[in-house]
RNA sequence: GCGGAUAUGGCGGAACUGGCAGACGCGCAGGACUUAGAAUCCUGUGGGCAACCGUGCAGGUUCGAUUCCUGUUAUCCGCACCA
């Protein structure tokens, strides 16, 4: 078989008959699969995209085999940092490169021979796309979900922009690890910690990866608790602080306030202020690099200021201290040495007092720091009450004297969206002088990202030097005003092109509402783990606020989520460019096929566990597709002979084939293909077994009907291969048009049923049992085989054991 | 520290609800075909001469454990001073 000419032909066939297309009328079976969209980069496609691209599409092709209507979108993800850093180098304009890239990838796409509908392809760089992620802003904005302020946002130097939370990995830059900084800017922000709760709880119906849903659990970051209110000593102000102790609050012997706290210049004392200033201007230098290390010491500063404890009245000496986050909670915390580890070590490098307010429950117990749940003591009326009711009990009191009360806290912050940067979407707001912030009427949407703009990073957003699209008319009191130099973070890009694919041609609104709840939620999303917290997180956010605003009527985009393991190099470690370790696709694909390739990355690993390339395994893909073309052709040239026969041989093969099918089908479900391509590979070896047989003995049109279920069961696999030999059998459609064949419960009932015999737990013999026989039968035939007799020699026997279809354990 | 996962032959990896561990493939060995090789086809292949022993390690539950429970080790991933 010319492998490269077959390819080529079927492409071209497919595209010709639009078969790869979502048909609409069909729309009550549609079948939503979705892969990630790709980043549209220089290199070629790597065995990443083929290895989440190619088993994917054969689960989608499986499932239309099994009646569905697939839509099967691609298109890319095409703003971004690589192409503007890539321009700063070179000179070549992002656009230029990005469209370049997206041509060339298209193609390659194509020759993967995935089902994608092409129809509906997305760009997110352009115009008609960034029109409606423009939009999407506007709507957030006049929900109040988008809001701008000022504050410590993560700073990265090398890419001169800000970062959200998301993007900071261990203090680094997730792109280029530079260390990031904080710096006090305004910002966009979108609040998705308005949703925290609802994100958390949807999690639990979900068909996800448990450690993803774990991920995002852990992201949020609940935390039940309370807040307590101290007032200043000389009651001229006060502060919260939020616990999730309030139980221990008797023994709070100091509050510590985060260094940033804006409480922090007011109440310290003139004979601390030096000190004090010195601790946060340290803290602004060094944060982030500080924070690498673990186990680091506190430190801290007495601002020499004190406060009142709410529930005794006793006087508490107030400090600050860089173990306390400002963005968190309330940025001060009440210190209990005697019951939390940190503030332990706190106290005990300060000689700050210690005072133990919860015995253990059993009483033995006498080491400090005690951080488990006891019983109150030295707290007044509260003594002898658990931790659990003293929580509930002072919050309760508190939230009567108005000095406190109930409250949960999250560690998700507020999605930081702006970008410092000019390849994205701009963010659709003009600054007035007179009105201040103004959105962009719809109407005037999209906002152009200009092209010619000098885009060498100096801090400050490339598009703040480009008068021509500064410069704008204010839309409500047509004085002079300018536009937000800024643009979006391509995760907002990424947050919502799901919902535009099914009605990517729509020029009048984002899509028509009725019909993607129809299309959506996406039944089967398949990508990388690494969006965890990230992409997958927003998007439920995005889609959650899309629902309330009533533009669509689900609550959550992706019902199944599936993640691809990483394939490694043949060496073990991920693949780079430095590691000089990287499996180029193009050269197997080249030398063996596409569909050989894909199949391979099917049969080879566990698809969700990825694993080191190896090469050996190709080749015997490319042997086992030789061994069906080899049946397939042989079977097909036979002339039909008379014997219309079914005995024991035809049994045999009947069987092998309705297993190979109800194999297929449920490991087709579980994404697990190496196992459902080795059902079909014994189903071969049982093929060939029956054409060994002398041809008088061969039901031939039997034969031809299993040939055809090999076929129809082989074609998602390699499709370009499958749909050959469907031809070649004489079909005109398309085998992807046809019916997936169904298993006969009938055909599995065996005549006779082989049973392990086991005395005592340890095998002994095999017998054969007529497939009807009950359990006495069973056991009778066990009992009297040669070997157990043997075995037992005359033993008692206490027990028998029979499990229908597997064993018989006897108990002597 | 918290959360999640993984550990099975020489190798990649199977094992549905607790029921014959090692499916399928690679590699290896032997055989057939061939002048010979390649290709192909067939057979064998966890260890041990054997009784037996074997799913990271130590226990437990059970007639029976890769599977369930307790503890433990190693590796990987995510988060990490979250009050």
């Amino acid at each position: 078989m010319d492998i490269k000419a077959i390819e080529k032909k079927w492409q071209a066939k497919w595209e010709k008959d639009k078969i790869n297309n979502f048909d609409k009328k069909n729309i009550d079976k549609k079948f939503y699969v979705l892969e990630m969209f790709s980043y549209p980069s220089a290199a070629k496609l790597h065995v990443g995209h083929w290895y989440n691209y190619g088993p994917t599409d054969s689960y989608a092709r499986y499932k239309k085999m099994k009646g569905f209507e697939i839509f099967q979108p691609m298109g890319f993800d095409a703003f971004g940092l690589p192409a503007e850093n890539y321009a700063i180098k070179t000179g070549v304009h992002p656009q230029d490169s990005t469209e370049e890239n997206i041509a060339r990838m298209e193609t390659t796409l194509k020759e993967m021979g995935a089902m994608f509908d092409w129809s509906n392809e997305i760009k997110t760089c352009m115009p008609d796309y960034y029109k409606w992620t423009q939009w999407l802003f506007l709507q957030l904005y006049k929900k109040g979900l988008a809001y701008r302020k000022e504050a410590p946002v993560n700073w990265c130097p090398d890419c001169q922009t800000v970062l959200a939370n998301e993007q900071v990995v261990q203090g680094l830059c997730e792109r280029c690890h530079s260390t990031v900084v904080q710096k006090d800017l305004t910002q966009w922000f979108f609040k998705i910690t308005d949703y925290a709760e609802e994100l958390l709880t949807g999690l639990d119906g979900l068909d996800w990866p448990e450690k993803t849903k774990a991920m995002q659990r852990n992201w949020i970051g609940k935390s039940v608790g309370g807040e307590i209110t101290f007032k200043l000593e000389d009651g001229s102000d006060e502060f919260k602080v939020f616990t999730t102790r309030a139980d221990t609050v008797f023994g709070v012997s100091y509050v510590v306030l985060a260094p940033e706290h804006p409480l922090v210049k007011k109440i310290t004392t003139e004979k601390q202020a030096q000190a004090v200033q010195k601790y946060v201007d340290d803290t602004a230098k060094t944060k982030e690099i500080e924070r690498l290390s673990l186990d680091r010491e506190k430190t801290g500063v007495f601002t020499g200021a004190y406060c009142i404890n709410p529930v005794n009245d006793k006087k508490v000496p107030i400090w600050i201290s860089d173990y306390v986050l400002y963005s968190y909670g309330t940025g001060c915390v009440m210190g209990v040495p005697a019951h939390d580890e940190r503030d332990f070590a706190f106290a005990n490098k300060y000689g700050l007092p210690i005072t133990r307010v919860v015995k253990g429950a059993s009483g033995v117990d006498d080491t400090l720091p005690f951080v488990d749940d006891g019983v109150l003591v030295n707290s007044v009326s509260y003594d002898g009450l658990t931790c659990e009711e003293g929580r509930k009990a002072i919050l309760q009191d508190l939230t009567v004297k108005n000095q406190g009360g109930f409250k949960i806290n999250y560690r998700l912050r507020d999605w930081l969206v702006s970008r410092q940067r000019y390849w994205g979407a701009p963010i659709p707001v003009i600054h007035c002088d007179k009105c201040g912030i103004v959105p962009v009427p719809e109407e005037d949407l999209p906002v152009k990202l200009p092209y010619d703009v000098e885009f060498k990073p100096d801090g400050k957003s490339p598009l703040a030097k480009c008068e021509k699209f500064m410069n704008v008319k204010c839309p409500v009191c047509g004085g002079k005003a300018h536009r937000d130099p800024d643009t979006l973070d391509t995760f907002v890009c990424s947050s919502w092109y799901f919902l535009r694919y099914p009605d990517a041609h729509n020029a009048k609104q984002p899509w028509d509402v009725d019909l993607i709840n129809q299309m959506l939620p996406v039944d089967k999303y398949v990508g990388g783990a690494e969006h965890a917290c990230m992409h997958l997180l927003y998007s439920r956010f995005i889609t959650k606020a899309l629902r309330d605003m009533g533009y669509l009527n689900f609550d959550e985009p992706f019902k199944s989520l599936v993640h691809q393991g990483v394939i490694l190099g043949p060496d073990g470690n991920r693949m780079s460019k430095s590691r000089g370790n990287v499996i180029s696709p193009d050269d197997y694909v080249k030398e063996y096929g596409s569909d050989t390739f894909r199949m391979y990355l099917m049969f080879g690993f566990s698809y969700t566990e990825g694993g080191p390339w190896n090469d050996g395994g190709i080749k015997s893909i490319a042997k086992f597709l030789d061994r069906v073309e080899k049946i397939v052709t042989t079977v097909a040239d036979y002339k039909n002979n008379k014997v219309t026969n079914f005995g024991k041989e035809e049994k045999e093969l009947n069987y092998s084939r309705h297993y190979t099918i109800k194999s297929v089908d449920r490991d087709m479900e579980n994404f697990s293909f190496n196992t459902a391509l080795a059902r079909l590979m014994e189903y071969v070896s049982a093929l060939y077994k029956y054409d060994a047989l002398p041809m008088e003995k061969k039901n031939v049109a039997f034969m031809q009907e299993c040939i055809d279920d090999l076929v129809l069961m082989i074609s998602p696999f390699a499709p370009h291969f499958g749909e050959e030999l469907w031809s070649i059998l004489g079909n005109k459609k398309s085998v992807f048009t046809c019916d997936y064949p169904t298993f006969d419960e009938k055909a599995l009932v065996k005549d006779e049923i082989e049973y392990a015999v086991q005395i005592n737990s340890k095998m002994k013999a095999k017998i054969n049992v007529p497939g009807d026989a009950n359990e006495k039968e069973i056991e009778a035939l066990a009992l009297q085989n040669d070997v157990i007799v043997k075995a037992l020699d005359g033993k008692p026997i206490k027990k028998v054991i029979v499990i229908k279809g597997r064993l018989v354990n006897v108990i002597a």
